[in-house]
DNA sequence: ATGTCTTCCCTAGACCATCTAGGGCACGCG
DNA sequence: CGCGTGCCCTAGATGGTCTAGGGAAGACAT
């Protein structure tokens, strides 16, 4: 935990999805990739993660298979379904608009 | 509601404290203020937004206190305290880390 | 073989900000 | 008078995240 704030509601499904579109991952490696891309910056939790994952699974954005990790390890790997890839595309764009639109708020402010 | 989509958790306060910085506000304003400054992307509902100001008066970020407003209707107007401008700064800086972690990972990632 | 570390998966329950969906009062205007 | 609108407020549902666990199995040293 420390002081590696908590993601904002909404925003854990976006960057899993963004990840997984570089390749299948399982779990534990979605959550080191997260951790790694953003600098240290953003951490997953396991308890936010893995029901993340069920519920995109359940809504047909990934799909997973068992397989064997790089330690030898059995892994679930998810992989990113066509629905899924349409669904990073629109969160990536509402993404955009939101940041946007509080930047400039903060911005324009007075 | 329609497309202006819903706000991410923890960005509320954030606003509603940058744009009182400007100087007090009741509580309608500041939605319409919102509203504008985003350029219509951001809607703030009534529901949200005075939970949210009783909220924040209770830790003590912001002051209310009942005048008039400029159309001659009773309104509730909020100012910021000593403690809300430096929740603002720390909202905001946590905000900026975020948006650039967010950002590093959706470019980074593939 | 035993113990410990690490990797990896999973779950129940609490938490809490936001949304839905109302209600209410008072001013201004036709 | 009646209606629109500005303005405030609340109860309850929703739902994603966190806390705080548990468990199995390979790796490695003793």
């Amino acid at each position: 935990m420390a002081d590696k704030s908590e993601l904002l509601q909404g925003t854990l499904d976006l960057l899993v999805l963004r990840v997984l579109n570089g390749g299948p991952l399982h779990g534990f490696a979605i959550a080191q990739k997260i951790h790694v891309l953003s600098r240290q910056a953003l951490e997953v939790e396991e308890g936010s993660l893995y029901p993340a994952l069920y519920r995109m699974e359940r809504k047909g954005w990934i799909e997973a298979e068992w397989g064997v990790s790089e330690n030898n390890r059995k892994a679930k790997f998810y992989a990113l379904t066509k629905a899924g890839r349409r669904q990073l595309a629109t969160e990536q764009d509402a993404w955009a608009r939101l940041a946007a639109a509080i930047g400039a708020v903060l911005r324009e402010a007075d």
